[in-house]
DNA sequence: ACTTATTAACTTGTCATACAAGTTGATAAC
DNA sequence: GTTATCAACTTGTATGACAAGTTAATAAGT
């Protein structure tokens, strides 16, 4: 890695390299290498201090963001473990930034509508060439279940519902990339979804159009599935907004 | 925001709140509601030890994870900055995870070559759709760069107008999450360009390959455009591998 | 009057120590 | 053999101290 700002630019500035930096080096050397493996406990920041030769604020800031970044899990009392790296661990350190951006930026929310229709059309493109009939099935499961939320008036795992299915969309292409970032950029939106509580009578409409999509993937249909989906997507686009 | 693992799914698990979480969610709200603006200076730590009535090792770490996530410039002996947050702010937050989970893992840096791969098709389809006469010169203008990079035999260079490139074509969509997207996913491969140093004397195809796909656009042809980037990228893939 | 050094005050980086709060595993009690 | 208790360990937090770097005001020189 570069220094502080550990930012793969390679055109950034240089900052002086602090303490901690060098530890998180090390210890991110050590995950990286497998010698910290999935799992295993990390040593305690007594050992990792009487190693590196340093005091416990350099070994606690590289510690806390290993944390940050989802590397570790870190409990007061018991010793960190090392997390499993997946395509969401990358993904999901962005959320805080994410949320912060959406949040005060109705432009940026726009934004996220527009790429995640593109992201959702070519996602499902792939899906409609790949699909075999266990996906075809466990898309129909998942619109089922989310017909049994909206049923049920249950609205948080209405939205949760249909995460899922648009995750199982993302699955059926084999990229966890994919996977990560459709759930992400879901999730990031279902933060500003208006109607939460209210129903909008439209929900009758997002299950049929889910419905077209199971199909014309079944069908082998990219150019339709992807036609589809972004229609659809584009008709939902107007519930996720800052204004009430 | 929720609890200390800010992620913002919602179905996570709860972790007991720590002191600098909660001084960190202070600290955005602030920067979200803009009363900290961005360029301005941020208070001391010891203006807001006494203001939160915490200890400094919790000011410390909250402001580190701002530091960390990008939204705020520390220097040693002067004030922290608050830095303008874009959509790069937040796909840099996952440089740190991206380059370790495609260090130790060949697979997922086929993911990502294929997830690429599927964004530049759908943003050159984008940008077919939406360019002027500027962009158009600014693309040609690009490869000139880049032609030059090549004669002068200067590699570094020649792959930064190579990601320059990429970055003006997501430009023309005026979506700045294409933008910030583009270019950190060719920063994580150019990692692992191999062949960085002895030229592999198909660069003259690449430099072929980007005109006819500044050729397409200008033609306005979305399709022609998609099909050229998609077999440049697969062509190229293999340019970016751990094997040297 | 203007520019340049110098210095003093302030701020972040790091260490050491101490204690509170939580976890874990061994021991004792039943 | 199961449960309760406790001692050792670990992380969370506070405090005080000093080093290292920045900033702005002051003094020196031209």
């Amino acid at each position: 890695m570069d220094n502080s700002t550990h930012h793969a630019d390679g055109r950034g500035k240089i900052t002086r390299q602090r303490l901690s930096d060098q530890v998180l080096e090390r210890l991110q050397e050590r995950i990286a290498s497998g010698v910290f493996r999935p799992g295993s406990k990390m040593p305690s920041e007594r050992e990792l201090m009487d190693e590196f030769g340093v005091g416990r604020p350099a070994v606690r800031e590289a510690m806390q963001r290993l944390h940050d970044a989802g590397l570790i899990s870190v409990a007061q009392g018991g010793r960190a473990r090392v997390n499993e790296i997946e395509a969401t661990t990358a993904v999901r350190s962005m959320d805080f930034v994410a949320q912060l951006l959406l949040s005060d930026s109705a432009e940026y929310l726009e934004h996220l509508k527009k790429a995640r229709i593109m992201f959702e059309g070519g996602m499902v493109d792939i899906a409609a060439r790949q699909a075999n009939t266990d996906d075809i099935m466990a898309l129909r499961k998942l619109v089922e279940i989310q017909r049994a939320k909206l049923a049920e008036g249950r609205a948080q795992d209405y939205i949760y519902a249909d995460i899922d299915f648009h995750r199982q969309i993302a699955e059926i292409s084999g990229n966890p990339i994919y996977v990560a970032l459709s759930e992400a950029m879901l999730n990031w939106l279902s933060t500003f979804h208006v109607h939460l509580l209210r129903w909008t009578g439209n929900e009758d409409a997002t299950l049929r159009e889910h419905l077209e999509i199971v199909d014309a993937i079944e069908a082998g249909a990219p150019e339709d599935a992807k036609k589809i989906m972004q229609a659809h997507l584009e008709r939902s686009a107007s519930l996720y907004s800052h204004s009430v």
